[in-house]
DNA sequence: AAGTAACCGAGACGGTACGTCGGGTCTTGTG
DNA sequence: CACAAGACCCGACGTACCGTCTCGGTTACTT
């Protein structure tokens, strides 16, 4: 592992393959010129005080001064662990909610995967999933920020969908021509439009209205069976 | 017709059916004491600046100041006019972008939804799809910014797709038991994740994969068909 | 009286003379024109509405805005009136503080004006005498503001001055061959002065030593009787 | 010297004694966490811009705005510094005026106190004595800019002024019975007077006429010396 | 043990934009 | 035709965050 400025997992989009964050700070390894280390307790206080502040006042709340304040790390030292604060707020936010939704399991797959989309429409009206949204849209202005937020909480939720989908294919029970992906994204992009434009609500039976109509398709049935 | 502070046709959203801006003034029918109207030509330019402010920088160079400048209008006059600076931009892009994306109609009610979704994904990589995309994040933390967005663009474009999703019920192409809603999210819903998100490219390939998974569903067909 | 458009007594310096405000306004005689005359309602109500923000909110909480909702003249009609707000508001204060501090007459002529400089010094400390000081440093940027302010209230003042000191001189207890504006300056300069910067408190016994100093005067008293 | 907010010399008022600005940056003596000092530079821009600010335009040119421009140095900055453009204003014109009126010695104790009673009422006719006017009235509504005019510019008029008067008090030829305070104020306040409301003129005669007044007292002479 | 970098906190700084306020001018329809 | 109502432009305000920088003190590795 390289030392010097790009000393974050991420900053190196290359290189990223596994887990993010401390895992190379465990193993310094050998350092070409082993200067002093970066302070791990920076980085860790840093990520309290974010999470403390999203929590508190969304992400608007968590500045880059109110970071610094709260966590006694100075501005400075941020820039040089994070490239914005949108990044920060993604990895605090991934760290805290890497497991908030549990991955269901009744033995039927399809309803596996309604009921996970139920799940996720059900956090997107909780407080997390506000700032998950205001998150999400931040990535929109702020590429940067986007890859962390993508590689420390969304591709977290992806893998878990798309565990549920190897299963269920597995299971013979959906097409196993459709690519995870878009499986994945025919499932929750509709939650996420609606979450992000608020044109139509997210009501469980909205949810079920969604989940029904992605698994059984548009096209009219009847034609379907009258081959 | 009251007049007063709610004299923008979207305040009252009660109020709100046709298309914007003056066609109320048009018909003031009877105001309590008619003092002078807001000014048609300060709208306009403030209208007028904004888009070209999007077009060359996009919804960061929209700024008030800037569009008080280049426009002419001073800042609190925009600020009787409008609630905010993501509003202004919304309505001017909803002006621009009136009918940018012409309904296709082959004949073939599927193959025209496919058809749109490929469109759309299309718009979408184009400068005005930047600006799209920066305007439905704003839409997160600018809740009245995202009724301007929804009433003065969203609502043609979901529209013109509630159009062609008729069209497909009447041709009997498609499933009647779907809600409209429903449909149009299942469609496009996806596209707009990516969009946001930027966690899957946007190519025609995958905007076919994802009409297609959309209109014939996730679930597993040979079994569907062996019953 | 004429009409047309300086019908106010102040705006035409040359003309002014005796007692100020309402004489001509209450016999309105025959116009050349027997138009509309401009509302007397208009100019009382302003008054009236100045008067009370001043004592509400002192000179600052009068703005042409707030006297023209609360006394529902228009701001054009006002501006019609007065040159400015400055204006107003000495006009407002002269009319309320015609005749604040009465003149005493004790007998003793010297004593008199120790005891109007002690009085005065005293309205200085009142609400009062705030609005009066804020009055007066707004005649440094405002000239025409500051010819209402001294001939619709520091005319009255200086004139009861003059009146006890033109008493002092016919009994031959002051200096005659001093003038009367020196001698009200002297004696209420140095109050004015102390209420402006706020370098030296306006106390009682403060008032007494400058009267006494003013009318003593500050050469050597050994040396004067010595001759 | 403690660090911190007040570091400016005005804001802890007990602390203030000699000349400002560096001084107390030159002796730090021991700072509890010696930050970052506050730019010289920036004090001294701001001030220069001030200066210039002031002579094209008056104190109604100096805005913050302008400072801010013309020095390059941002508002956010500058309100580090000073609590109002008036407290800039104050101490920029006592930078530039703090030895503009030099001490007349004629040897004659009295023609010294009257010849700088001329002195200060023909600088109330320049220029700078406009912009004088306008930092005194604007004391009346800005206390806090009030205390950089006095301790800044006031201070060493009023000592100047002091010092003659000692000197007077040592030669015997004035009334060592009346305080420096009243002294000063009996022979300034009624200049001061003048300058604010306009109400009477400023020249020499009148200079005169009033400092021989003041000196010579109100009260009848004849009756005095008949005793 | 001393030397020496880099790191770190603190926060000053220049920018940019914000949303608001007051002043003075104008426009419109009513009485 | 004077008036109220108030829309309008202008200019200034004071604040908030940003990202960069400059300090002086503090490690932790090297020599």
């Amino acid at each position: 592992m390289r030392d010097g400025e790009p000393d974050r997992p991420l900053p190196d989009q290359a290189e990223w393959t596994g887990l993010p964050v401390q895992a190379n700070w465990a193993s310094p390894a050998k350092a070409a010129r082993p200067t002093r280390p970066r302070s791990l307790r920076a980085q860790q206080s840093v990520l309290t005080a974010t999470r403390e502040l999203l929590n508190e006042g969304g992400l608007c709340a968590a500045t880059i001064d109110a970071i610094s304040t709260r966590s006694g790390v100075s501005k400075a030292t941020i820039y040089k662990h994070w490239p914005s604060r949108i990044a920060i707020a993604a990895e605090a936010f991934g760290v805290e909610m890497g497991d908030a939704v549990p991955l269901p399991d009744t033995g039927d797959a399809l309803e596996d995967l309604s009921e996970q989309v139920r799940q996720v429409s059900d956090f997107y009206h909780s407080r997390a999933g506000t700032i998950f949204a205001q998150l999400l849209a931040a990535c929109v202005t702020d590429p940067e920020g986007a890859r962390y937020f993508r590689e420390l909480f969304l591709a977290g939720r992806r893998e878990a969908g798309a565990r549920l989908w190897r299963r269920a294919v597995e299971r013979g029970e959906v097409d196993a021509g459709v690519d995870v992906e878009t499986a994945i994204d025919l499932l929750f992009g509709p939650l996420i439009f609606r979450l992000i434009s608020g044109h139509a609500p997210l009501s469980v039976s909205e949810a079920d209205a969604l989940s029904a109509a992605a698994l059984n398709g548009l096209r009219a049935k009847d034609r379907a069976t009258g081959l």
